[in-house]
DNA sequence: ATTGTGACGCGTT
DNA sequence: TAACGCGCCACAA
């Protein structure tokens, strides 16, 4: 692996946690963040989403991770999270059922009091599920 | 090796 | 209410 192994360690816990999002809702990269025991890099789970491999053959990819559910804290989704702006992603969640509106800008938000998922932990223990790789 | 850049969030101005 | 600053740290150049 190119990665350092606490690196690595993160990347598992962030794509293990976004796969727990039930299907229909979002949540915010801050309280992956905090799930994961790690509050202060909201910032890194984004970075882990952004190299969140397309190749169907990898153990976390776009197909097996729901990469789309992953929203900001203001409850819009990222212009940045592609290359094409939040287009894609909004496509994505409302395939799924989630409601997306279009702000005067054009922004893309989803309301988080009808779709938000904040658990105070996660539904299973992700420490020590990976043991043999 | 160094530097700059972020799929963010929150406290301060 | 909006804008700005900073922490965080993997990655690309």
């Amino acid at each position: 692996m190119a990665r350092s192994d606490e690196a690595e360690v993160f990347f598992y816990a962030v794509y293990t946690a976004v796969q727990q999002i039930p299907r229909g809702k979002v949540t915010s990269y801050g309280h992956i963040a905090r799930l994961i025991g790690t509050p202060q890099r909201p910032r890194q789970v984004g970075i882990c989403l952004k190299h969140l491999p397309q190749d169907a053959g990898a153990p976390f990819n776009h197909d097996n991770v729901p990469w789309q559910r992953v929203i900001n804290a203001k409850g819009m989704i990222s212009p940045r999270s592609q290359p094409s702006g939040a287009r894609g992603q909004a496509a994505a969640l409302q395939e799924e059922g989630v409601i997306v509106t279009t702000g005067a800008l054009g922004e893309l938000m989803v309301d988080f009091s009808e779709y938000g998922w904040f658990p105070n932990e996660l539904p299973s223990d992700l420490e020590d599920e990976q043991e043999t790789s």
